[in-house]
DNA sequence: CGTAATTTTTAGTCTTGTCTAAAAATATAT
DNA sequence: ATATATTTTTAGACAAGACTAAAAATTACG
């Protein structure tokens, strides 16, 4: 069973990867207003219980496992504030807190008896998706790259269909599904993009923007 | 703000007082599955916060402010035990566990809008009163089968601690809390208790008549 | 490039809540 | 009443999870 700390930190985790390229041992002891010396021996024991991809300095990631584990946190999250705002009669922006500690409880058949009684509701009172037991979650904004504007950032999804050359051309460049992606600069004559992935700065034709798949959080 | 562990000792200090006269350090320890020294760690502490009357090697008993925090986790457990059966579809035999964990949430509000949205029930599902929210709690004259006589009547309010596995039983037996059970006739060699129940006849072992709780009316 | 600034990790401390082993106090039984 | 048994407390250890201060690695800049 992991504690409530551990599990604090993997949703941390999960949320930072969602907004940031690189989750950063800094980063992550802002957004739970803890000191980074204490962030690094907790991503320690992640690592050892292998729920994040973990080497100093290098920043970490959370492993597949891990990102399971994040995802019922925050099933079981955004379920008890959709129990709190339609049953209890709480305002939106009251339920967070509370919900904070709720989601520590531990029982399967709880979280899924709740999920009935609540008739599974799809979207929590914040309007984010709520993951089903299997830790899929509908993913909310699906974009082209040529999407985006300078700044803006995505985590790659897929791509195109019909455009299987360019997954082998994404292989290549050693980018991967999932990978975060941050638009540097659109070049105006013919459309190019820079951007960064990994800490690497790659460019992309207009054509491979058309047709790469990310997700935003916009 | 009291931690887990201190809720859970001083609730257990409740039950244990309404018990036994005196509440010693071994008989807390075997209540909470703990060793005796660690309990004696703890009985300072509360003492100190003055939620106890703690002298060395004379045991202990609550404060009136130890009192009051008891049953404001009492009230919390019997509360969401009554929710879970109630609105969640649980057993009688499931919900305690459960409870155990969520009568440590931190929010008055939360209680309250749960109560509300029970109907601010009176009885929690194995038929202990739920204090109100100012600790106030109904005392019961409650007995069990086994004190009664040939002729003497009851109601079935409850079963003692630790005997979830009676709930069950009556369950299969058809028999709730509420029915009432009048004594016919008490086997003189055995102790076994012939009941009647719902114009049904049942046959209860000693071992049952001394764990099942009656509320009587003198 | 080389130095300065920043980030991250290490080393060591603290608190909470548990444990074991042993000592001290109290209770029981001859 | 004294010896024995039981209960309770003390002393010391440990794990989890936080902290501070300082060292080490990385990144940024002149
Ligand atoms: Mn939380
Ligand atoms: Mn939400
Ligand atoms: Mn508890
Ligand atoms: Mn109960």
């Amino acid at each position: 069973m992991n504690s409530q700390s551990e599990e604090d930190y993997l949703k941390a985790l999960y949320h930072l990867e969602m907004d940031f390229d690189a989750v950063s041992t800094n980063s992550i002891a802002d957004y739970l207003d803890m000191k980074p010396s204490s962030v690094t021996d907790m991503l320690k024991k992640l690592a050892e219980k292998k729920f994040i991809n973990y080497e100093k300095y290098k920043g970490t990631s959370l492993t597949k496992k891990g990102r399971l584990i994040a995802l019922s946190i925050i099933r079981k999250h955004r379920l008890w504030e959709t129990f709190l705002v339609e049953k209890l009669g709480f305002g939106w922006d009251q339920v967070h807190i509370i919900a904070e500690q709720l989601e520590h409880i531990k029982s399967e058949e709880l979280i899924e008896n709740l999920d009935n009684f609540l008739g599974n509701p799809k979207y929590d009172p914040h309007g984010d998706p709520i993951p089903n037991k299997d830790g899929e979650i509908e993913k909310m904004n699906q974009k082209l790259l040529v999407e985006l504007k300078a700044s803006q950032k995505g985590i790659i999804t897929g791509v195109k269909k019909g455009t299987a050359s360019l997954l082998n051309y994404l292989d290549k460049e050693k980018v991967k599904l999932g990978d975060s992606v941050k638009v540097i600069e659109i070049l105006e004559f013919d459309g190019t993009y820079i951007v960064e992935i990994n800490k690497r700065k790659l460019t992309f034709s207009e054509k491979i923007c058309q047709n790469l798949l990310l997700e935003t959080n916009d």
